[in-house]
DNA sequence: TCTGGGGTCCTAGGACCC
DNA sequence: TCTGGGGTCCTAGGACCC
């Protein structure tokens, strides 16, 4: 999808079309989503809101209508659906066809192409691109090139003469970190990485890294669409929630209570999605922005908001006095299993009725009258920070 | 008023077990 | 005066993606 959630989020505000808008924001916010007037003024996701407020003063700020985003991005991934069944969901906006078996159906890959976007713009009211390519890696950075609003298609013949001039940053995988070091290995382009010997990069990136890198290089890699690294898995290795404060603070209750707003989040979630975590892991970043990560296994797997919490507050009592303010507190749970799968201990001496019972009431109470139904009451009148 | 929030995967060291 | 090899789990951090 091109600039998805800016798309969205003006579809129905036809004043603002051709100008510049910024998706995203809060205090402290950056860029979700830019429409290309922005983005031709230099403005990027991810940016800075303050930075990119600078950069186009006459831009129009708007909050994602998140609701909205999640509709059309469903009704998208049906039309894709309706094309193969072999398709991969990267994300909210964005995935992967196998279409060799529509082939006959459609005639080519770029008449497949052409038909999801005709769809796509017809139904939905928002324009996409496709990228064409003989590997998953491939089909990304065609899809890249085609935006906005195209197709680009890479046969295999030409894939080793469209990859090699590209920066190597630009490989789907390679990061600022990898770009930097790659650069100062003296390797730019990916024909550069390409022609390095393979136990050479090994040795510079590690095993696995080396050998992953060199495969994209030539575009060789080999996972099929559905078993890349992030799909083909059971999806939801783990749940998390983490917030931003508005101001940096160094006030234990203001923190305390926040963990107890995460840890209700991710625990209802879980319950949510009928699933249990053995570990429970808390991330601080403070207002120098270092960040670091505690986490605790449990001798059971659990999906109780208050056994969350406990455990985000004892490793947060664990961290001891910083110099420094808290920015962001989160709260993370891990290694998440059915939770029909996780028999309860039983305590000599507990009490029959327990939080279990008081979470499934509150979930059911949350779920007929809204989120505000029922709640921790130490979060009774607190606003989110 | 620099730097969100949701994730996945990899690495590396240490503990522990056989 | 000597300490292997293989494996799993736990923890912390880092890189990357959208």
């Amino acid at each position: 999808m091109d600039a998805f959630f800016a798309s969205v989020t003006i579809r129905d505000r036809p004043e603002l079309r051709g100008r510049p808008v910024l998706v995203g924001g809060g205090l402290r916010g950056v860029v979700l989503s830019a429409t290309y007037e922005a983005r031709r003024r230099g403005v990027r996701s991810a940016m800075p809101m303050s930075r990119a407020r600078r950069l186009c003063p006459d831009a129009v700020v708007l909050p994602a209508a998140f609701d909205e985003v999640e509709a059309t991005s469903a009704a998208v991934m049906e039309i894709l659906r309706q094309v193969t069944p072999v398709v991969e969901v990267v994300s909210v906006d964005e995935a992967f066809l196998d279409v060799a078996g529509a082939l006959r159906r459609f005639g080519s890959t770029t008449a497949v192409a052409e038909h999801v976007r005709a769809r796509v713009h017809d139904e939905q009211r928002i324009t996409c691109s496709v990228g064409i390519g003989p590997t998953r890696s491939v089909a990304k950075l065609a899809g890249r090139r085609a935006k906005p609003d195209g197709v680009v298609r890479v046969p295999p013949e030409a894939v080793v003469d469209f990859l090699h001039p590209l920066d190597v940053g630009e490989l789907w995988g390679v990061g600022e970190r990898t770009r930097d070091r790659l650069r100062r290995l003296g390797l730019r382009t990916v024909a550069d990485l390409a022609h390095t010997p393979l136990p050479e990069l090994r040795r510079a990136l590690g095993p696995r890294a080396g050998a992953h890198l060199h495969a994209l290089a030539w575009g060789t890699d080999s996972a099929r669409v559905g078993e890349g690294p992030v799909a083909g898995r059971p999806a939801g290795r783990s749940i998390g929630a983490e917030e931003t404060f508005g101001h940096d603070t160094d006030d234990h209750e203001v923190v305390g209570r926040e963990l107890l707003r995460l840890s209700a989040t991710v625990a209802r979630r879980a319950r949510a999605a009928g699933l249990a975590a053995r570990c429970v892991s808390l991330k601080v970043r403070y207002a120098d922005f270092t960040t670091l990560t505690r986490s605790r296994t449990l001798a059971d797997p659990t999906d109780v908001t208050a056994t969350v919490h406990a455990t985000a507050v004892a490793l947060y009592a664990a961290l001891g006095a910083r110099r420094t303010r808290v920015r962001l507190v989160g709260v993370r749970l891990e290694g998440l299993r059915p939770r029909r799968e996780v028999h309860e201990q039983l305590v000599l001496g507990a009490r029959e009725h327990g939080w279990t019972d008081a979470d499934r009431a509150a979930d059911r109470a949350v779920s007929r009258f809204g989120r505000d139904a029922v709640g921790p009451a130490s979060l009774l009148g607190t606003r989110r920070p």
